[in-house]
DNA sequence: TATAATATAATGATCGTTCTATCTATAAAG
DNA sequence: CTTTATAGATAGAACGATCATTATATTATA
């Protein structure tokens, strides 16, 4: 991918996340990323598609984020109390919270400023995302139920708009504590 | 208060609350009312503060609902299994949540769009909301620690963000269960 | 020589806000 | 009961700013 692409979904991802989709202008991008307004519409259709495309990476970090993270805790458990698969998720899911800044979630946000349209593209991808990380979380140990799996994406809903208000690592240890009392 | 202003407000929050506050427009705002441009800005002297009084409109009667919900459940508690204080908040909220649209938290996305000009007063107010809520959820019950009272937040905060992905009469129960767990 | 990126300007639309001028209703004064 | 005064609401235009998008024409890179 070109040097100039990646700068301009580097900088349109920190920008949407601090400030929202609507507000931020693509001027102040393209500004930001030092990239003429003509390659960005050389590199993307519309404002739209850069969200989304936006939105996808971020879902692919985040997903290799907790897959890798689960599986790291599984192999170097702590010591003779090895933690459940739920345990481990939202412990990766912690930590992603504390490398990243505390504004909430940016699907559900992309999700809430685009939700009137309720076919559109951004609206779609935020749904599916959802639904990925459920459908993740009840492969991490099906013997599970339907149940205790939505349980657990409370929990990290939860701690992700908590930290927004509250104090991140605070959030993020309580979020383990509760985890570890609903799926020992 | 004039019907006016009363008729601007009511259609301003759920605008607001089904697009954002950037997205919406005042001219929206004033058609979809049938009101007048002008009798806006003789009510509000900008946006912001429309969407200031919007917010502390919302905040009270959520307050309201919440106290008033959990007195009552207190007072007619169900037989012999009567709920915790913590747990009733939860049921209050719960309720609040089945009774209003899937959109997540108004509070939290006001500071979400808002949040880049660290001191704008709608941000100054969102994280008004959020300590009151929390100190309404500690002295319900001073017997709890504060880190259980943080727990409960994040329940609440899980319980509003994940029904906006899920089935929201699915959530709330559950969110009950999990207070009924961590709080017996 | 061909491809990519640049700067700049223009488009038409919408934004928040203000101005002007007209209209309507209620209330005080005759 | 009128007349007049006051205030609130109306429609519509205008403001400058910014929005997403497109056109043009130039420069740099490979």
């Amino acid at each position: 991918m070109s040097t100039k692409k990646e700068d301009l979904l580097h900088m349109a991802e920190i920008l949407f996340y601090d400030h929202g989709f609507h507000s931020i202008g693509l001027k102040k991008i393209v500004n930001e990323s030092n990239i003429a307004m003509m390659t960005l519409y050389n590199h993307f259709a519309s404002k739209d598609e850069l969200v989304i495309e936006v939105l996808k990476r971020r879902e692919e970090r985040y997903m290799e984020h907790l897959a890798f993270f689960a599986t790291y805790l599984k192999d170097h458990g702590e010591g003779s109390e090895r933690d459940s698969a739920f345990v481990r998720i939202a412990s990766a899911h912690a930590r992603w919270l504390t490398d990243h800044s505390a504004k909430g979630c940016l699907f559900l946000r992309a999700k809430e400023e685009y939700g009137a349209q309720h076919d559109h593209p951004v609206v779609t991808l935020a749904d599916g995302h959802k639904r990925l990380l459920r459908e993740f979380v009840q492969a991490s140990d099906p013997a599970r139920s339907a149940e205790e799996a939505l349980r657990l994406c409370l929990l990290m809903e939860g701690a992700t708009a908590l930290a927004e208000s509250e104090e991140g690592p605070l959030v993020a240890r309580e979020m383990i504590v509760m985890a570890e009392i609903l799926f020992a």
